[in-house]
RNA sequence: GUCCCUAUCGUCUAGAGGCCUAGGACAUCGCCCUUUCACGGCGGUAACACCGGUUCGAAUCCGGUUGGGGACGCCA
């Protein structure tokens, strides 16, 4: 039984990079018929929060990511104490005693000389027992966990291939503070083993830390998961993701107006791919994942790309739905959806000319509003020798039947009756009546925005014509 | 600095020795459609980092160089 799990630490939002990662390992453990778990890493005291854990959670439901879980490591303390217990009966972790000065000192030196900055075993049994150096009196030391000294770790990562460390580049970690809460590479060993997990996915930058849990592992007499390390994602310039490239956390793009299906198919296809298939389902993402095609190397986010999507998930989408999504953004607007036209028959016609929610609200406004059009719009198209055929339109919209066709019908009898070309007539009428130079088409936009008020801001912007 | 990973159009990628005069998508440019703007359709520009091997043959295999990313915490 296929067993994956994402375990993010709640110190923030739920990240792209994040979401990417909890992505594929879902995707894979349904593709599998097993089962993914979230874990929160809470051992941190002091940046998790609650709120934190809120948002992960938000994210992962607005995303469609169903879980077993969530797990949380600040209530299973007890094990991790075991656990380490029993390393140090084994002989595999030992107290160590050392202050946080004294090994940032010892660090200091070491990057001055030009060496990897690391432990230097001083707390090691065997040290302690040739130094005689005794433990000052009344301090909680840490656990540290001996790491082999010879040879080398070696695993087959799911996405890399085969990746070889020294363990002449590792030292002995921290595996359980003073205060009796483990480190972030002890938590994950024994959760993994005990939560059974079968392939563990995470981001490229746990690469290191994987040589470190194998040989926890083996001292702890346990087979291995499966190990894959999905690269990063980077900002458009090439660099780490980070807040100047914009929205990071998953909810802002629902807060910007992205659909989930469009950023869950967006986030799928940066890093992985299924030959030419670039617009594609979450069921098809399910039944095509595999780690073969995730990419090696890291990818930059494109938020163009991610707009075309979401656009071409908003043409396809429900109008209803798309309704609900809009009216917060148009009340916010200043807009009263209530009344007028049916939000959803205005979706309809402004679905296909926007990338995102927020955009398709924007382009409502003028159905619930009055827009009062630019100095420019109006210099350019309100004009002294077509304000007669405008008079005309006027008096004719006033007369007939309120439906597309017969606005149509009278559109092009004024264009015909005064020898005008179509743009000559739609443009300021376009321009009055909506306040913008770009709409749908001029006779549908009519008949929705509804005849009393054409006609009413028709005659307020006729008063701003040139005599 | 040390270690690990990595390298195809501007970007995301297809490609697992001959199918590649390198394909798709976004972006970009042009044309068509058009009642404006979009949508849509058609077409164009644009890449195998470099140097050596291996091979009859290399984008694909090997080595090096260079570039990029990551790690080096009692953070995860």
């Amino acid at each position: 039984m296929i067993r994956t799990r994402f375990a993010p630490s709640p110190t923030g939002y739920l990240h792209i990079g994040g979401a990417r990662t909890a992505l594929y390992c879902w995707a894979f453990a349904k593709k599998q018929g097993g089962t993914f778990v979230l874990r929160v890493e809470d051992t941190d005291r002091e940046r998790s929060t609650d709120a934190s854990v809120q948002a992960i959670l938000d994210g992962m439901q607005w995303l469609g990511l169903d879980y077993e879980g969530p797990y949380f490591q600040m209530q299973r303390l007890d094990r991790y104490r075991a656990v380490a217990d029993e390393l140090l009966r084994s002989g595999h972790a030992y107290p160590c005693y050392a202050t946080k000065e004294e090994l940032d000192a010892m660090r200091e030196g070491q990057r001055a000389r030009n060496e990897k900055p690391r432990y230097d075993g001083r707390w090691r049994p065997d040290h302690v027992q040739r130094s005689g150096l005794a433990p000052p009196m009344g301090a909680q030391p840490v656990i540290r966990f001996r790491n082999p000294d010879a040879g080398e770790v070696t695993w087959s990562d799911l996405i890399k291939g085969p990746i070889t460390i020294a363990n002449s580049e590792l030292d002995d970690l921290v595996i359980m503070r003073a205060d009796g809460i483990p480190t972030y590479n002890f938590g994950v060993v024994v959760d993994d083993i005990d939560m059974e997990m079968t392939h563990v996915i995470r981001g490229d930058d746990h690469v290191n830390n994987t040589p470190r849990q194998i040989n926890i592992y083996h001292a702890l007499g346990k087979s291995l998961p499966l190990f894959g390390h999905v690269p990063m994602i980077l900002g458009q310039d090439g660099e780490r993701l980070s807040k100047r490239h914009g929205a990071q956390g998953v909810m802002e793009y629902f807060d910007e107006g992205f659909l989930p299906e469009a950023l869950v198919n967006y986030l799928a296809r940066l890093g992985w791919s299924h030959g030419d298939n670039e617009k594609f389902s979450t069921d098809k993402l399910i039944e095509w994942f595999d780690f073969k095609h995730v990419s090696r190397s890291p990818a930059r986010f494109d938020p163009d790309k991610l707009r075309w999507l979401n656009q071409q998930y908003i043409k396809e989408a429900d109008n209803k739905r798309l309704a609900k999504l809009a009216q917060p953004f148009l009340e916010r607007d200043g807009c009263a959806t209530g009344q007028g036209a049916p939000l959803a028959s205005v979706v309809a016609l402004l679905k296909e000319r926007v990338s995102t929610i927020e955009e398709l609200a924007d382009a409502a406004v003028y159905f619930y509003r009055e827009l009062e059009p630019s100095a420019e719009l109006k210099q350019q198209h309100y004009t002294a020798d077509i304000k007669p055929a405008l008079e005309d339109l006027q008096s004719r919209l006033a007369r007939i039947e309120w439906i597309r066709a017969k606005i149509n019908e009278a559109v092009k009898g004024v264009v015909a009756e005064h020898k005008l070309k179509m743009p000559k007539l739609a443009m300021p009428l376009r321009v009055m009546v909506t306040g913008e130079a770009q709409t749908p088409s001029i006779d549908a936009t009519l008949e929705l925005i509804g005849r009393e008020q054409v006609l009413a801001r028709m005659a307020k912007q006729l008063q701003a014509f040139p005599a």
